[in-house]
DNA sequence: ATAGGGTTAG
């Protein structure tokens, strides 16, 4: 006969189970003093098993085992399944199971969805999609558990912003009996998604009071909308601020570092998840390798991706992005071919960081060959950017007679990446007809665009053809159309960066610049002819 | 018991 067994013994040896097969035991001695029949066990013994021990088949086979689950065991199983979406794919597959689980619920009709179920259902619907955020709200309305319910109003606010509704999600916040930082930070993160920087700054300004999610809320937001610099002062505000950075604002601000190139900063931020307690996750060792691999230091990329054992899919593709920005074409495509000996499936950006090494090796046939490989093998839809590096890589091998032909057979309306490529290798192949075939539809797609203009002009200048190039010089003196912007770009050398504009010659060894410059055009003119 | 922050891309 077993021994008596309160339900404070049973939960305090619940939390000293450091495997499954302890938890086991404990669940056959609850069987045995029949305390497996009360429910409020079934509870800590599914979210242990999920939550601690993340072993989800087996807190399903404890819900399944329960004949009436009441609504703590569903909210139960609703956290065990959105705490185990880490990849895209399982967050697929677990958003259906929680939502089947939800439709089971209302056709049972016991036990109905309470307020906190709706938050967990709702964040498996934004995996899915719109339609099912806004049945759910209709749902919640039906139920009385939309009104002066500020946590179900924050997840319909947020499932909102994830599909750029902010209208639709600015109502609900401001609907809210109380905000609360999570509110605020589901309205900046919203706005940040929707490609509204500048509104996610100020309401971030206005926030009554922050914490770290809020920090990496708004350094996140200034990242996906290209404010680089901006991100970095944020960083810096929060650290002065007294704020401990984690894993997500490192990851953040690595991506950030990338960008702009600033080594510097990117070293500090290695240190620092060195030094702290943020540690090498994989976020923050992918954000490394692509640190690294942006500013130049490919060994050190190469020399993190081997050290790291928990390869996941944005690991190797960030190898092969680096190795493709490097112009180590042969290393890239071995890269990807190790990677799927290791039965990793890739992906849309795998095949953007491959294709690009394709261009940049000129391997057309080896190019064609994988885009036929992603879309027929893979059955991955290619994408704009899969179609941009095919017409880079055909045009760049002067085949514009396929490039053309590939565009027209591009299941999507071609851009002005697409277009630009075109030009780009119509003004070096001097291939005037179709250069100003492919000018004609970028001022179709972007008539303010001065640099087309300026493209434009390039184009006849190079082939010679001086009237035009006065026609054109002339449109652009009438102002119609903006000032050109000149292109920019700088590098850090020695700790010291250096900053260059199209055609300036400013910097004091601009001489130097340009002659080995041209050393280069000439030693890979030289490699084309003896190709 | 429930809600907010994430890296890779021409």
């Amino acid at each position: 006969m077993a021994p008596p067994f309160s339900h404070g013994d049973f939960v305090a040896a619940l939390h000293r189970c450091a495997t499954l097969a302890h938890l086991k035991q404990l669940h056959a001695h609850a069987v045995v003093t029949t305390r497996a029949a009360a429910q409020t066990t079934t509870f800590h013994l599914i979210r242990f098993a999920s939550l601690r021990l993340t072993c989800l088949p087996y807190a399903r086979r404890l819900f399944d085992a329960t004949a009436s689950p009441n609504v703590f065991l569903y909210s139960a199983m609703l956290s065990a399944y959105a705490a185990s979406s880490s990849s895209s794919h399982a967050t697929q597959e677990h958003a259906r199971d929680s939502l089947a689980l939800f439709l089971r619920m209302l056709r049972r009709g016991r036990p109905g969805p309470n307020q906190f179920v709706y938050p967990l259902v709702l964040r498996a619907a934004c995996a899915v999609g719109v339609q099912l955020v806004r049945s759910i709200h209709c749902r919640s309305c039906k139920d009385g558990f939309y009104d002066g319910h500020d946590v179900v109003r924050t997840s319909l606010l947020d499932g909102y912003s994830r599909y750029g509704m902010m209208g639709d999600a600015r109502k609900l916040f401001d609907g809210l009996t109380k905000r609360n930082v999570v509110s605020w930070t589901a309205l900046v993160s919203g706005y940040a998604r929707a490609g509204k920087a500048g509104d996610a700054i100020v309401l971030f300004e206005r926030m009554p009071q922050r914490d770290v999610p809020a920090w990496n809320a708004i350094i996140a937001g200034c990242t996906q909308n290209g404010l680089f610099v901006e991100a970095v002062g944020i960083f810096k505000r929060m650290v002065d601020e007294g704020f401990r950075p984690n894993s997500t604002t490192v990851s953040c601000l690595l991506s950030a570092c990338g960008h702009l190139g600033v080594l510097k900063i990117g070293k500090v931020i290695h240190g620092y998840a060195w030094r702290s307690s943020v540690g090498f996750g994989s976020s923050v060792v992918n954000g490394l390798i692509d640190m690294y691999g942006k500013c130049g230091n490919l060994m050190e990329a190469q020399w993190i991706f081997d050290e790291y054992s928990d390869k996941g899919l944005t690991t190797w593709n960030s190898l092969i992005n680096c190795l493709a920005l490097h112009g180590r074409s042969e290393s890239a495509i071995a890269v990807f071919n190790e990677m799927r000996n290791e039965g990793v499936q890739p992906d849309v950006v795998t095949f953007v960081g491959l294709l690009n090494a394709c261009t940049h090796g000129g391997f057309v046939d080896e190019g064609m060959k994988y885009f036929e490989l992603m879309c027929g093998e893979h059955e991955i839809e290619p994408q704009i950017e899969h179609y941009g590096c095919v017409v880079d890589l055909l045009c760049r091998a002067g085949q514009f007679q396929d490039a053309m032909n590939f565009i027209n057979d591009m299941k999507i309306k071609p851009d002005e990446v697409i277009w630009g490529s075109l030009l780009n290798a119509c003004r070096i192949h001097r291939h005037l007809e179709l250069g100003e075939h492919a000018i004609r539809k970028l001022l179709d797609l972007n008539p303010n665009n001065a640099n087309y203009v300026v493209m434009l002009a390039n184009l006849y200048s190079e082939g010679g053809f001086w009237e035009e190039v006065r026609k054109v010089r002339n449109l652009m003196k009438e102002d119609v159309i903006g000032k050109k912007l000149p292109g920019c770009s700088w590098i850090e050398v020695n700790r010291k960066t250096h900053r260059f504009y199209s055609g300036d010659d400013g910097h004091p060894e601009s001489e130097d610049i340009y002659n080995t410059l041209d050393e280069l055009a000439t030693s890979m003119e030289m490699q084309d002819i003896f190709a």
